[in-house]
DNA sequence: TGGCGACTGGGTCATTTGACCCACTTCCTG
DNA sequence: CAGGAAGTGGGTCAAATGACCCAGTCGCCA
């Protein structure tokens, strides 16, 4: 292991790092248990990170950069909107399937940094950067399918992480595809009930409790 | 603290666990800082408990009657389903507004859950719980206004305790009460959805896609 | 190409932590 | 009311952990 740059060196001993957190939780990710991991002497973790949460700070910035690679490239299929919503989600839950440890990392990650004052903040952002995500994917899907949201949509976009958050801990917890499959269904199908062609927009506004 | 039934000791310890996880995290709940929580010396802690893995195992236990305790007693209120809806779901609102720790260190016990092998079965336990929970309150509440669900009603439930998790989670990362008001409304008007009279039922189906 | 600063890695150190021991006290039962 | 079981609490121990040191090595730039 000879004469790395420091800079390399941060970025290996964060991706090891998240490898610790997936494997044995937060609690698990101790600075010989990471050192290891990435195979490195103690010393260039204390060179390159301040303290252990120093590197945790940078674990948790550098998990959104992940999520977000590897959610935005989504290309827009299927002719329906809620056929195009089903398919982002799918795309997800795809994704947690492939590598389920990973995302309850990123859950666990998220709950610790709630935990200490300064990366609460960052909690914060790592949550805004998923809304506006989300936010930016529905915009461009309405847009493609020449429809209009009935509301704001970065109200949406927040009603879309949540029901995502939710589906991730259904689904961690007891690994139901079936259920997996029906939270999507209900989400595409619900979700798409707030997006109008712009010609009739707030016609049929309510149609279920219209007693006329 | 002269002579307690060791039983009472257990339940001291176990609430006193559930405070400092709720503070500090399950990181932070260490034999010494439970113990220290319940005022009582390290060794009563080993001689009730067989070691900290036991007494989380029994905290997971515990906080499970709790969130039942805390939910089931829910009057029916309101004419509308959606109504009963929103009203239940703004009682846990209100319950996590409350006390936000409490809510944190429950989510926080289920990842803790399912780090371990033996514990995982508990986590699954515990939603399991919380999806029967579910499923009666709807069962309760479509009876109560003579109304059928569309959908199997443990499908509807798992997906009303998605959201539960996805709206929690949200709410604590940035405590948006509009925000928690936003998917409390999509929640229950979209849940509502799924119940029909059943004179009447399957009728206007998918009336959004009605073109005639 | 020589030197200096960046980088390495084997160790050390104080704390914290889970586990547990054992002599002592208290309470209940027979 | 005597005796033993149940309960108490001060103390100990080994292991793990975060932090850090420093002598030595490496590579880049003047």
């Amino acid at each position: 292991m000879a004469h790395i740059p420091a800079a390399e060196r941060r970025d290996a001993l964060v991706q090891a790092a998240l490898r610790v957190v997936a494997e044995g939780g937060v609690g698990a990710a101790t600075t010989r248990a990471i050192a290891a991991e990435a195979g490195m002497p103690l010393a260039s973790f204390h060179y390159v990170f301040d303290s252990r949460d120093d590197l945790m700070a940078h674990l948790v910035t550098f998990v959104v950069g992940q999520e977000e690679a590897a959610i935005l490239p989504e290309p827009i299929v299927g002719s329906d909107l809620q056929e195009v919503i089903s398919a982002g989600l799918w795309r997800y839950a795809d994704l947690l399937r492939a590598d389920p440890l990973r995302e309850q990392a990123m859950l666990e990650l998220t709950h610790y940094a709630l935990r200490s004052a300064d990366m609460a903040d960052l909690a914060r952002r790592q949550y805004e950067h998923y809304f506006s995500l989300a936010a930016s994917a529905l915009t461009s899907a309405a847009t493609h399918l020449g429809l209009v949201w009935d509301r704001p949509v970065d109200e949406v976009a927040r009603i879309l992480v949540a029901l995502t958050d939710g589906m991730t801990i259904s689904w961690l917890v007891d690994r139901d595809d079936a259920a997996l499959s029906d939270i999507i269904s209900f989400a595409a199908e619900s979700v798409a009930r707030f997006a109008r062609t712009p010609e009739r927009a707030h016609r049929d506004e309510d149609d279920v409790t219209r007693t006329t």
